[in-house]
RNA sequence: GGUACCUUAGCUCAGUUGGUAGAGCAACGGACUGAAAAUCCGUGUGUCCCUGGUUCAAUUCCUGGAGGUACCA
């Protein structure tokens, strides 16, 4: 790795952990913007829920891919990969370093590693599978699977719906299997990454979850909630913090019930983030109470070489 | 102080006519290629309160203790 390269620094662990003061601390001291890399703080309509970087924070480092989308458009993994792609390329002209702070780890390995590139398909052939899926279940797409996708069947989890849909949609789309556009190489990209992870005992992390939900809730979140209600089948609002109050809105549960819902499904939210990220070996690991300096010059010694 | 009932997984509780035990929730592990804060799969983690006794064998029956709950004083 050369000085002169560009370098994607990428920090990365579980929500509540202090991601984005870390980042803003690295964006800091390398003069650089922060790119983030998270599939709920693009819209616009949710702030509190989402745990967006404040207005202070976000006065001092200039952030990328921040509620910069609305509730109402639909916007997915490969779109982000473009955008994110498009907007390093301009910004690695001035910076010789870029940030970039993710929970979401697919979008993370969207832009590191990069997606296949998989035709888009039109939107109503998901509808119809849904539906075929609502009134008939999960067996009539795992044989239609079986059949027109036997690479992809054998190594599919043939419960998970939302996996059947998206290789059936591109079969019927394209009329070849979802199988045949993956190939699972790595994109070459004209930067270099580095991941930093934050890391802590499960106790901890927890801890920190159940204080900012509480903080959330006396931030408001009950009633940026209660604005969004209407549009509560909307894919982004499929977030914790919303539906669980969405369910205390139409007298499904009482608000301390929502509360502690919350708390829990952040928990395992938390839970599968630590799963995917420990996946990745390349992740330089530091427990979160590692003093920032450090962390900053172990990103310039591992950029001097 | 007396009487009755209770004590089993992190929690709430089943259960074993005596052969060391299981549900729900919580928790834990995992998968993941355009829904990903989504979606899905897997796992019981235990001094059965303690102590003696009876018994081939006690979490289960008996004695004594400890803690709890209710009622009576």
């Amino acid at each position: 790795m050369s000085y002169q390269n560009p370098l994607l620094i990428c920090v990365v662990g579980p929500t509540a952990i202090g991601k984005t003061k870390l980042s803003l601390i690295i964006a800091e001291t390398f003069s650089s913007e922060i790119l983030s890399a998270d599939s709920r703080q693009f819209f616009k309509e949710m702030t509190i829920g989402t745990a967006i970087p404040s207005a202070e924070e976000l006065a001092v480092v200039r952030h990328h891919f921040i509620q910069n989308r609305s509730i109402f458009e639909d916007y997915s993994v490969g779109d982000f990969e473009k955008d994110a792609i498009e907007l390093l390329d301009e910004l690695f002209v001035k910076h010789k370093i870029i940030v970039m702070v993710g929970g979401s780890g697919l979008y993370v390995d969207a832009v590191t590693k990069g997606l296949d590139k998989i035709p888009e398909v039109p939107s109503d052939i998901r509808e119809i599978l849904n539906s075929q899926y609502e009134s008939f279940g999960i067996g009539p797409l795992q044989k239609e699977l079986e059949s027109v996708d036997p690479v992809y069947f054998s190594k599919v989890d043939i419960q998970n719906h939302h996996r059947l849909i998206r290789a059936l949609e591109i079969y019927r789309g394209t009329g070849k299997p979802f199988s045949h556009f993956l190939n699972n190489t790595s994109e070459e990209r004209n930067f270099h990454t580095l991941f930093i992870g934050l890391t802590a005992d499960r106790e901890i992390i927890y801890d920190h979850i159940n204080r900012r939900v509480d903080l959330m809730v006396e931030a408001g979140l009950v009633e940026e909630a209660r604005k969004l209600l209407g549009h509560k089948d909307l894919n982004a609002l499929q977030t914790v913090g919303y539906r669980e109050l969405f369910q205390y809105f139409e007298g499904d549960t009482t608000l301390e019930e929502a509360i502690s819902e919350i708390k829990k499904n952040t928990r395992r939210f938390a839970k599968r983030q630590i799963t995917w990220f420990k996946k990745n070996e390349a992740i330089h690991w530091f427990d979160y109470t590692t003093d920032p300096t450090e962390i900053t010059r172990f990103i310039k010694t591992k950029n001097a070489h």
